[in-house]
DNA sequence: TTTGGAATTGTAACCGATTGCATAATATAT
DNA sequence: ATATATTATGCAATCGGTTACAATTCCAAA
């Protein structure tokens, strides 16, 4: 197959007896090229199918309108709608988006950040797998001066901008909301307290029941991985206490969602017997019967936010190093799952 | 901030006192270079920190090891778990995977087809928009010899591979099971027949019911996109007909869940008065009451195929113009929503 | 000792755009 | 008409690897 060949500004150069220089500079309507003459460039580029080879651009000016993304997982409904919230600015911007995704594992995410790192990419969007307590690996970026900023899954770098919901806010909004609709022995399915989010998440509970002076009763606390999986264990795990708790407070919809329908077919009524609240507003939770009270989680605005700081910090408009921590708004969304018929009796 | 200095091969060469191209070799086990300086070259490679620049590498070599993918939206279940086998079998295979989505709209496909070819990407990989009628914004890559794959939304191109699953017999199937259950007034919703996705399945739809010697009404056939709301919209046409189906088929999952629940609400019982199966295996069909009757829809097998294709191709160990269409496997997931209590009475 | 050939290493051109500096062309001021 | 700005263009080095080809080294066979 005869491939076209590639037109390049010496093509055109020679083509309008001008310098590849004038040509480099008339394609980006440098003022100092004649008005005239930036036009001839500009309408023979265009007529010959030119275009600009990023590489050599990118080679002579050390940066690469990339910008890397490291996120635990890319298949969960919160996740893809960053992506995709960042997808859009991306563009718009001018930037390419290179992903990629940890599996939860530190090893993976330490081969990603290595790769982001030889690709160049001019800054870096991290959301930390499971595994990572320590983030060593994102300091080649910073000595460097490569902006890295987190979101969601965070830890705390005097370097490293933060983005997230106010997840300890939510929580004890939530199980505030559980208190004020009559329930008093709430019960909280969280993950690993080693991530921001579930440590969050937890202490806001804790300290909505403090509120209310209710003793948090370590029975009524359990740390799981929020599956599927975890919210069946989870139900009979609630199933085999003497004491049974009246609502749940699920950091996770899915683990809501699985718990709730396993209670439910052992005869429990929801919301009268037990009332439930769950966390992200995934799709699941307006399709279960009955419908899931949940914390909306923006996840397309988070994508948006964090792609924006980034170029920002880039254009220079604003830093990365100085600004800590953005937190986006999130909201109750009651719904069924949590009104209890004869509240306050 | 004092950025490091950026090791070079030269930095290396002068190190080591040999030249720049033996460190090129050695950096890269080339068998030309004696095994004792390769491995002194890599040992300071490593210890100087060095990192190749790919920019070089690419401009040199005319090659990205970047793919470049188009979809139509990420936040889908099915299109984010499409992405994460594609992220998964490219990282292992050492190709960074650029992605950008269309917005359903064919102005924004082409868009990003531009940034695509300017991004120099090895290949491309794409699930047209519904807009897209037209495929001729490609030729710039079929021209240079630049491989492009369809995945799910395609078009044929004698040129380019199409990787799919099997519309028609899935359809067929699900259609043939409602038949084999007892249900005889059988609905269609589907999507935009310009789409081979939809088109492919009202076929199956209409071969399944002319194998029951049915003759399929047109009142009983919808043209919807497929969100939530035309589910609801789907509901209340059902509701004003005169001649009641006893049984929906609808072509993804979303829509059915969302009218199967607007009818239950209007007393009708699922699936005793009217069946329902759906297309996809969303999450949400298994949390929807009665659990949906669903076709399983690989989209993670699909990403990776497609990634693995194309790789394959560019090794020159297969050749994606000489493919044609490669389907993947698909089955129908049989739920509650199409057990007819009393089958075949 | 000489020589053919394999094993290593080096030379230098190249990929294509960018940009500091110099120069040329034109315009304005004196 | 001459000096001084102003505007427009060109020169040439640079970014860092890659690779065809040439050159050198080394060893065994003759």
């Amino acid at each position: 197959m005869p491939h076209e060949k590639e037109i390049t500004i010496y093509d055109i150069a020679r083509e309008l007896n001008v310098s590849p220089a004038t040509v480099s500079r008339g394609l980006k309507d440098h003022p100092a090229v004649n008005k005239a003459t930036r036009k001839r460039i500009q309408d023979l580029a265009k007529q010959l199918g030119y275009r600009s080879n990023l590489f050599a651009s990118n080679l002579r000016k050390k940066s690469s309108n990339t910008i890397g993304v490291i996120v635990p997982r890319l298949s969960s409904y919160f996740m893809s709608n960053v992506i995709a919230g960042m997808e859009h600015v991306a563009s718009t911007e001018g930037y390419n988006l290179i992903i990629s995704q940890s599996l939860e594992t530190l090893k993976k995410e330490m081969a990603n950040a290595d790769t982001m790192f030889n690709s160049r990419v001019d800054g870096l969007l991290v959301s930390l797998s499971f595994e990572t307590q320590n983030i060593d690996h994102f300091e080649p970026f910073i000595r460097k001066g490569i902006p890295v900023i987190f979101f969601d899954r965070i830890k705390e770098h005097n370097k490293c901008m933060g983005i997230i919901i106010d997840n300890y806010r939510s929580a004890y909004e939530a199980t505030k909301h559980l208190l004020d609709n009559g329930y008093k022995r709430i019960m909280h399915i969280g993950g690993s307290t080693l991530s921001n989010v579930y440590a969050e998440r937890l202490r806001g509970y804790k300290q909505a029941l403090a509120d209310h002076k209710i003793q948090p009763d370590p029975k009524l606390i359990l740390t799981k991985n929020m599956t599927e999986e975890s919210g069946v264990e989870s139900a009979k795990y609630i199933l085999k206490l003497k004491h049974l708790p009246d609502a749940v407070f699920s950091a996770n919809d899915v683990c809501a969602v699985y718990c709730m329908r396993t209670l439910k077919r052992e005869g429990i009524r929801i919301p009268e017997d037990m009332g439930f609240v769950g966390f992200n507003n995934d799709p699941m939770s307006k399709v279960v019967e009955p419908n899931l009270t949940t914390v909306n989680y923006p996840g397309y605005a988070m994508g948006e936010a964090a792609v924006t700081q980034l170029i920002n910090h880039l254009n220079n408009v604003s830093n990365v190093t100085t600004t800590n921590i953005i937190i986006l708004r999130s909201e109750l969304i009651i719904r069924e799952s949590s009104r209890k018929k004869k509240a306050k009796s």
